[in-house]
DNA sequence: GTTTGGATTACT
DNA sequence: GTAATCCAAACA
């Protein structure tokens, strides 16, 4: 199954199917080990939850859709927007383990030790350069900027699920997945 | 027009 | 522990 038809299932299943794909933007590369789902409707952490611009954003765009915004007032953070006939949602991209374009990414970055670079949400933006001039660009289809690619022997791995980070409400839901073991990642999965 | 609350990061 | 720093949303 390709991606584009990953992003016209439910939010979770995508969040979960990223685990393990490769990440391309420009000439720098990485390999997801960390995404949280954000689904459209009932959820109260969602954008879409409390803000009518997000509603708004889904309404707009197609699947595949790139959801970036700027929080706390200083980070862009990258989302994949959902969308197919079960509803819709977000998955946020939060870590990605280096893998071409490094000395790009340290420039942009300003750190040197690969686990610096892109092992968090806010990390990973600046490391490869997405800002808010992306916001409803696309991760599918012809010309993007940026895409998904299925990595050759089988990738995934194991692909573990923890309550997402950073939100104050609907804690309580295992919709964080993260590549087991890998030293790239944001927070750590907490003990089941 | 003013206030408030974030899906974070880096530094003390 | 907490400062940094911006925008959309809500309120007046």
């Amino acid at each position: 199954m390709g991606f584009e038809d990953l992003f016209r299932g439910d939010p979770v299943t995508a969040a979960r199917g990223l685990i393990g794909a490769r990440l391309v933007c420009g000439a720098c590369s990485g390999i997801v080990v960390e995404t949280e789902a954000y689904a459209a409707v009932g959820d109260e952490a969602a954008h879409t939850f409390f803000k009518p611009s997000a509603r708004a954003f889904v309404e707009r765009h197609a699947a595949g859709a790139a959801y970036v915004y700027l929080n706390y007032g200083m980070y862009w953070l990258a989302n994949v927007l959902t969308k197919g006939p079960e509803g819709a949602g977000f998955v946020l991209l939060r870590a990605l383990e280096p893998e071409r374009g490094v000395a790009a990414m340290r420039r942009r970055r300003g750190r040197e030790r690969e686990r610096d670079l892109c092992s968090g949400p806010g990390k990973l933006t600046i490391a490869l350069g997405i800002d808010g001039a992306d916001h409803g660009a696309s991760f599918v289809g012809r010309g993007a900027r940026f895409w998904f690619e299925e990595v050759c022997g089988g990738g995934a791995g194991e692909v573990v699920a923890d309550r997402r980070v950073g939100i104050t409400r609907a804690t309580e839901l295992p919709w964080r997945f993260l590549a087991a073991g890998s030293q790239h990642v944001s927070v750590r999965a907490g003990r089941a």
